[in-house]
DNA sequence: ACCTGAACACCGTTCAAGT
DNA sequence: ACCTGAACACCGTTCAAGT
């Protein structure tokens, strides 16, 4: 009966590490999200009992922010000016250099659409950088997030005093525009498999048009552009104008 | 034995209504967090059963939502021309005029100041907002915010192709930094009654400084700045900055 | 229609016991 | 040191029964 033949949870055969309970914990998160992460299931999973786990990672809490981090250290690898890869040097793999240096500009562009895919790939993302934000402690995702786009503020020329505030800015539109895109196709998805992403966007747009012109004539008078709204330009175009923003700050208080 | 004279719940003499059921949901919210809200103290607090709560509430999703929008409702009434006062327009103690009509900057600072304060008084305001954006379905309390946001965008002459951007990066930074403001005065609260504000930034400045210099050399170089930071000032400074990048933009692409 | 309160399924976490 | 798994306290939610 104990060796029965019917079909189990596989054996573990490596043993059980602190890795290997992350990337569990991630696949979760992947496929059920947040709520879907439970120790009952990801015991099941890696063929152990709570105890197991609990001598690896010390609550559930600490288990997200491992997830969170392992995450975003993989998105901020595609910039080579990050602090992941920076201690990470040894990688070999690493592309050296193809043509000419790309500008800040360009690769706060290429930082926001890495981590907007990584949102899009990850949706629970979003409510954890959320949640860190708002809870202050400031932990290693959140900081390694903070780092990476001040590293380009920096490079674009901004006055010191101004680093801060231009990166805050920078920050929050970068991680705040691309939860709420990430949202959007979720939902999409969940408007079933051959719903497109149009179709919900179309959906939302009927819905404000059908809000109350006392209370709502903004929200009623741009649902006809959401309708043919392009996420990604949008997105860059957002990027664009807080970039211009902290370069008319360079040019007065500079 | 059943009317023992021994201290217990005072005994209800309203009728249980929707709205006392959110008022005490603020109320718990307000004083030990999102953990602390829950349908056992909740029930006691309004001596009844769970089965009462959930005969005006479907589920305590909902009772979130509720509690943010009340919340909500009242930060934005502060701005005569929000939704919310529109809506309640019956309300004859409302302050009439008093000078001249503020510029539209002005009205997008006290309304970006008033969400401030709201997230300051109601920590878990943060958390709410952040879920509502990044679970998509724009509900009301997000949407109102959007709309009061838009209505302000509009009336800066930015052109109407421009409206969602300008709008979604205002809103963006609104809500995450001052998020993250709340965040900082909460931890500074735990460091303990007296501890203030600056103590706690000092923390933080000491702790970045001794990071990897390796790592995040940009953290480490803005950590004195924040030493001598002033919340308001900086979250005023980035709202600005959004806005020059708004009207930069109004220039090239008007 | 509105409320009661016991019961249910499930959750994160602990801990004595094994190897 | 690493793992097991039963047990604990607590959670959101349901529902038959009362008024």
């Amino acid at each position: 009966m104990t060796s029965s033949p019917t079909r189990r949870a596989p054996r573990r055969t490596d043993a059980l590490t602190r890795e290997r309970i992350v990337a569990a914990a991630v696949e979760l998160l992947d496929a059920a999200g947040p709520d879907g992460l439970t120790f009952r299931v990801l015991t099941e999973r890696l063929a152990t009992g709570p105890g197991a786990i609990y001598h690896h990672v010390a609550n559930k809490g600490e288990l997200l922010e491992a997830a969170t981090e392992a995450v975003v250290a993989e998105a901020l690898a595609a910039d080579p000016d990050s602090p992941a890869v920076a201690a990470d040097s040894a990688t070999a793999t690493a592309p050296a250099h193809r043509g000419p240096e790309p500008t800040p500009r360009q690769r706060i562009r290429a930082l926001a659409l890495g981590l907007s895919d990584a949102i899009e790939r990850h949706p629970w993302l979003a409510g954890q950088f959320a949640a860190q934000i708002s809870r202050g402690s400031r932990l290693p995702a959140t900081l390694r997030i903070f780092e990476s786009v001040g590293r380009q503020v920096r490079a674009l020329g901004v006055p010191e005093s101004a680093w801060f505030v231009a990166t805050s800015a920078l920050m929050h539109y970068i991680l705040g525009a691309a939860g709420q895109n990430a949202a959007n196709s979720a939902a999409a998805r969940e408007l079933g498999p051959g719903a497109s992403r149009t179709a919900f966007l179309d959906a939302t747009a009927t819905d404000w048009e059908g809000l109350d012109p006392e209370e709502f004539p903004f929200t009623r008078a741009v649902a006809d552009q959401v309708r043919r709204h392009d996420d990604r330009e949008q997105y860059l175009a957002g990027i664009d104008l807080v970039l211009a923003g902290i370069s008319a700050l360079r040019q007065s208080a500079g």
